[in-house]
DNA sequence: GATGAATGAGACTTCATTCAT
DNA sequence: AATGAATGAAGTCTCATTCAT
């Protein structure tokens, strides 16, 4: 895990640069889209010259690949995190729920690039980040599934409920914020009751 | 209505030659997104010219609207019509919610298209496609609320319950078809099912 | 022969402009190398935006090996002419290397390219050179190895004389018009002269 | 000539570093020609950062003429020295060709660059090359003029035949190694046999 | 002497679009 | 309607070179 998490940190980029050149890529990428996207744009967005992008990333798809990568490492530490918290699969599921909710939330920037443009990585890249996505849906069936069985939940598809809890979680960061719906508390709770819903929590 | 509904048809492009166009637009637009696909390369997968596409749409942009555009009305009909279907309001959001998810299973390259480039359009055209957004909206909203105030459901919050509800839908265009889900009739009723639950309907 | 000779027509390109763009690239490419030649400076020089080239030659590659392509034919084609000429292998051999070097002087530009920049082709490029290459040095070949079985010559090493032959054809391109010979058939009749020493050519 | 010749060393670079980079940029200068050759490559070839070239080689042309200059005095060293060798012009001339292609087989690689790339060299730099080269010049004209004013050869265009000599010695530097010619001995012995002939050498 | 990020220019190529045919 | 050459702008990326460390 350690290894893991360090691996990921060099394959980022470790530099100061690098970091303000992805955080300049995501506002890029998330406001038109990585097709259409300029490498010239996002280093004008934080004072550098075109060519001053690629000693820190080889190509756009290289950025691109450090972005999903920061994401999707990031959702899985917080939701495996949010998964211990709790004795019961109802608590732990709350826990859940309101942390993923959170994060597409509020990295929604962030979150857009890494949740939408994954067509647009190599397809050794994209196995990469498809193996972690794969695991932090595990994570949700895992509750589900110990809730079923002990009773706490009612029965229920458990591939569709994850798919339906990792679907909203995914689609907050498409729209959020909206007018109605600009605090990201308010939108995690509301999906926490749905959740709760979903599988037929008993409630006390 | 029947003036919006003939208006619409007349932007879309009427010929047959426009038609193919369309199609060959969204299965590329879908492919790599918008900014990254090219006219040309939409031209050449149905064997025309660079230069051909243009007696048809004026811009790139252009195509992009007529293809928002169809998806979006067509949903809004779909949708309109399910919510007519039944007399109760369970039965109503069944009918309804298995439309719009079946919509968007079936029709998924399109749907991807309409939903996830509309940052693309110009502002006057995303203004067009957000207001039927908006009357797709209602269509759930009042369900939920009609069946709230008659206590066929149980207490919810509507605001929330409708964009679940329409996330769930939407994000079945993100993902379908996948390894486990490829069939929709099966994610339908899946969906059905569950939204039946957030709501709180009571069953027979 | 027709049918290669057509094709290799259809590969160099057949309109007016494309001829124009290749003349113009030979110069380009024979005053400052293949490498360090700008296509932007190509199309410049004939009054066309940068752009321009591509619906023509896809790559700068390309371009290279239409040039390739017709020098290589065109010098085949003269040799062969010129080894018919002649019923003699004396006659042969002094109407085959006039023609060479003539081609080399009159075409130095031209011949330059063809001659220097082949590494630059692709390994596919390249290899159908060579062969046009190989086929013309056996012009050579086959005119001494006559002459010297018919006792015409000495008995010479085929091997060396042909490449001594060769090379002093090709590398009249490389260096004319020099301050000391300008006229291409000054040059030619010099070359003639030593090619039939080297045979040791009975003289009449 | 002492002074002149450590003139040569001190342009060239005296230090380590500095031969072990004029090593680097012969192979990639001989592999791309200079244009396409790049000083990073050279660098990392060697196992250097990009900049660390310029301490030594104020820029890429100054590298070149390091090279070249290196490379057109050894020849003229060479060419000269052999030019001693013997008694008769007959002896001096099988001595001047045999070392002249010798060099340019064994140094093939720096030959290509040094006779090759004059083109890239400043105007000022590629005046003194050219001093160099001629004076190796005179020394195949001066052997072959006293060779035919003794008698030792038959009236022979010296122009023309110091031409000839000197362009099948370059142009070996092009071809060298072939499949059929790989061994430099076999090579020079063979265009020495053919000189002697152009000069029509009388044999003992 | 060496590093490596940064510059400013420019590389090849592709883009959406126009227009004469 | 359709073609395809052409434009002008822009795309990603590499270049030789500099400079603070």
């Amino acid at each position: 895990m350690d290894v893991s998490r360090s691996a990921v940190r060099d394959e980022l980029g470790t530099s100061k640069a690098s970091a303000r050149i992805r955080a300049a890529a995501i506002e890029v990428f998330a406001a038109k889209g990585y097709g259409a996207a300029g490498t010239r744009e996002i280093a004008a967005s934080i004072g550098l010259s075109p060519g001053a992008v690629y000693p820190h990333y080889k190509t756009k798809e290289a950025l691109l690949y450090a972005i999903s990568l920061e994401g999707h490492s990031s959702v899985l530490d917080v939701v495996t995190a949010a998964a211990h918290a709790g004795a019961s699969a109802t608590e732990r599921l709350i826990s859940t729920v309101n942390a993923y909710v959170m994060w597409h939330a509020d990295n929604h920037t962030g979150a857009r690039v890494a949740q939408y443009e994954l067509r647009s990585l190599s397809p050794e890249h994209f196995t990469v980040i498809a193996e972690i996505r794969r695991s932090t849906s595990r994570v949700f069936s895992e509750i589900i599934e110990t809730g079923a069985a002990a009773g706490e939940f009612d029965p229920v598809d458990v591939g569709v409920a994850t798919l339906a809890i990792t679907s909203l979680g995914v689609d907050v960061s498409r729209w959020f914020p909206s007018k109605t719906y600009s605090d990201a508390d308010v939108i995690a709770a509301g999906y926490v009751e749905l959740a709760l819903r979903m599988v037929g929590a008993r409630r006390s």
